[in-house]
DNA sequence: TGACAAACGGAGTGATCACTCCGTATCTTC
DNA sequence: GAAGATACGGAGTGATCACTCCGTTTGTCA
């Protein structure tokens, strides 16, 4: 069914994709679409042709951001269950402003963010507490609320005051 | 100087502050002034008159959120300094959404939401780590991030997940 | 290289919003 | 109760935004 893009046509769906992220992160998600065409250098008609909806383009730049956060988890499954739970809390919240918005989307509801964040959690969360580096008296929904709040707290904070959240967060989280 | 409001213009002065508060909180912070203006009974005309720009009207609805937060810090001085610490995050994380955009304004700068904020808590911290009830490693704009981080969390949560998530900042906490 | 499908650019469209302006209504004061 | 100051209502204004439409360009493939 689906035949495959044009050259040109891939090449400008990557380029607003990457404008859309960067201009999101840096003017927020009430940046108008004509800013981010102009950003990713096409027309407005095309960034549209791509993503039918601002929405649509905000999800799709929210899916790339939460299988980054999804890619992490995988890459710490070689270290311990409890430091590999607590090196992705540090990585995300150290991350910058990048995750705040989409940890808080990814909570709420049945977005395809939200069910792809859960799944990277899950395991990470069970295998944790099965070793007992996490308190054994919250679920994933808690920790998807805990991550997100974690991140919107360290958002626009200075490097030693996120250091410092993180410390209560995870003295909080052990058992 | 300032002359005394007629007392139709006072009365619709609160009219407006009553009817900003419920539809921001109802309809989010992109809700339209003429939506306010509809739920207050007045025309769009007078909310400007009253508050010169939309973001007027909304310092005045936060400002009025923090000052019932500072109210609630004051209530509790007759406490021990750290059973009213943790009464009043338990508070603020309890009250629904109310606060969440709040706390997050109210962090950044050097706005009056910010100021009051902050002089609300800086007694509140002090006097429980005095008495050994809070880490003493973490500062006023931490604990502003936090607060900010841990309500944040707790908004979209049911009752049950909110009481846990105050579990886990509230052992973070503790020394 | 020619022909056709696919994709592009960007002016145009309709909707929404914050904010203004002024004729009308209401309150206050004597 | 009359006069004057104060406040009101809401149609109107200009700006902005998401999204559409179509004449033009570009890539693909025989």
């Amino acid at each position: 069914m689906d035949r495959p893009l044009r050259a040109d046509a891939r090449r400008n769906r990557d380029r607003v994709l990457a404008a859309a992220d960067a201009v999101f992160t840096a003017k927020g998600l009430a940046a108008s679409t004509e800013e981010i065409a102009r950003e990713a250098g096409v027309g407005v008609g095309t960034v549209f042709r791509h993503f039918p909806t601002k929405e649509a383009l905000l999800e799709a730049v929210f899916l790339a951001r939460v299988r980054i956060l999804a890619s992490k988890v995988d890459s710490l499954t070689t270290e311990g269950a409890g430091p590999a739970f607590f090196a992705f809390f540090a990585y995300a919240v150290e991350s910058g402003d990048m995750y705040a918005d989409v940890l808080a989307a990814g909570r709420t509801g049945e977005t395809q963010v939200g069910q792809e964040l859960a799944d990277a959690l899950s395991g990470l969360l069970a295998r944790a507490q099965q070793a007992g580096a996490v308190r054994g008296d919250i679920g994933l929904p808690d920790l998807m609320a805990l991550l997100s709040g974690a991140v919107h707290a360290a958002s626009h904070a200075n490097p030693a005051s996120r250091t410092r959240l993180l410390t209560v967060i995870n003295d909080g989280l052990r058992p």
